[in-house]
DNA sequence: CAAATAGTGTCTCTAAGACAATATCAC
DNA sequence: GTGATATTGTCTTAGAGACACTATTTG
């Protein structure tokens, strides 16, 4: 009877061939844009993380941030160790958003890679600059379905524009693919990765839990609400969000003043 | 200026440490026992599908049906042409669930799995038989929270009695992880993956749509109700679960006699 | 007829949508 | 005071849960 402990010294993994295994990002946030009177609510906007590639394949070109999967450590470990590495931020939370396996996608040879969305939150990002990371950005994001059923994703920064043409396709379970019909000037199947990952937290949004992730510690129920909406790209009427959410928050005694209106007051998370 | 084109005939991927990634398959069915009365009706069992490891490492244990990802097939095709030639069950449907990638998870070395979620309706097994397949077999499953708020996790087939005892880590977003306590004599983290397959599918079994995958072309309501109440755990007054999915079925004109009472309606899919 | 499921109708309660009304501040 | 948002309250409606009642079959 042979036993475990030979089998496992004789076994050899690399006999057979492997793919390279990569992590990639997709980090969201939401940002208050200047306002446009002095009395007036600022507007948001959904930013996403990319950056330009600096070597081959597809240099030049934006893409998610992400890399290689390294011994000693899980995916998870990887995409926060890529991401922090490649544009000094660190997210609050990470949600797989798929396994992207076709064996073409890569043009370096056999790579798969396991997609996070990930949320981070504002506070954040003011502190850490973009001190060496200048070829990371953020892009505003507009995902929107077309007449014809098409998904369109528009990518800007400044004078850049990247537009992406994806289709859906439904397999059983309520599991959708997207396929690209233009990838509009990403890099890999990125297009298809953060239409995946929009689709993801779009869904994600409906739950508020999600939406703390965005937010600060204290935070007033208008930002509250108008992170929501950014993220889902649907309105509600305030009085009927205030009761929804009211479940969820519990009331400081900070109010913010000085924008020329009644001021709001701060809630914090629940618990 | 190097193009692109010399830049990748010079890359190799082989220069780094890569693991072995495998897919795993959690499938489940929902199956009629005997009645207990000649006009009552069946009560159903939920099942999963496990092999016996003929070989090391785990040897004699029981696992999910899985295996390595080979050159030039994406992990959901790897899924699929593992679970049919060891098991010779076909899926209707498969639902990622995650990626297991702790380092140690793995006696034999550094082997990431891609879990998956399937369903298996149950006409698609009689056909198939348990010809060349003895080492496969359908385990009744059980899967609550007991009072410490540790999940028990039973799986039973015959004699054979698995009790694998976990318990549930939620990181941001929803997110949550099974850590194992005790693997009930399961292989690999196979009773983590089981559990976080579990949960995901009755996430999922709230949608009606999913439910389609356990049925057969043609049901009663009945049927219907009874499948869902399996999978989720829960129960639902008849008159308002046909209430509920009035919308997603529709008539046909055929019955089901013979059962010492009021025959049933078939219904079928709407569109 | 008895046992069992199939199927319909109705009452209630809750949550979401619409909208009106009041409160409070900066200028 | 004016313009803007903050906050509260009310009316209505859609949907889920509870439950009662009728219909139909086989032994």
């Amino acid at each position: 009877m042979d036993s475990e402990k030979e089998f496992l010294a004789g076994y050899d993994l690399e006999k057979y061939e492997r793919p390279s295994v990569t992590a990639d990002v997709a980090a969201f946030m939401v940002s208050s844009e200047d306002r446009t009177s002095y009395r007036r609510n600022p507007e948001n906007k959904l930013l996403l993380l990319l950056i330009k590639r600096g070597g081959h394949p597809f240099k030049g070109m934006w893409a998610l941030p992400g890399g290689f999967l390294q011994k000693g450590e899980t995916i998870e470990e990887c995409a926060l160790r890529e991401i922090k590495e490649e544009t000094n931020v660190l997210p609050n939370a990470l949600k797989p958003v798929g396994v992207f396996s076709e064996p073409e996608r890569d043009p370096r040879g056999w790579i798969i890679s396991n997609a996070y969305v990930s949320v981070i939150s504002e506070e954040s990002v003011e502190q850490v600059g973009s001190d060496d990371a200048s070829d990371a950005q953020w892009f505003s994001v507009s995902f929107k379905q077309n007449g014809s059923g098409e998904y369109e994703l528009a990518l800007t920064y400044g004078d850049v524009e990247l537009r992406a043409l994806l289709t859906e396709e439904k397999s059983g379970f309520g599991v959708t693919r997207f396929r690209i019909r233009d990838s509009g000037g990403l890099a890999f199947d990125h297009a298809a990765i953060i239409a995946a990952a929009l689709s993801s937290l779009r869904t994600d949004a409906r739950n508020f839990e999600t939406i703390f992730d965005f937010l600060p510690e204290k935070f007033t129920l208008t930002e509250f609400q108008k992170v929501q909406e950014t993220i889902m790209n649907v309105s509600v009427l305030p009085g009927n969000f205030r009761r929804m959410v009211s479940g969820y928050v519990e009331e400081t005694e900070e109010f913010v003043r000085g924008d020329g209106h009644r001021p709001a007051r701060l809630y914090r998370r629940k618990q």
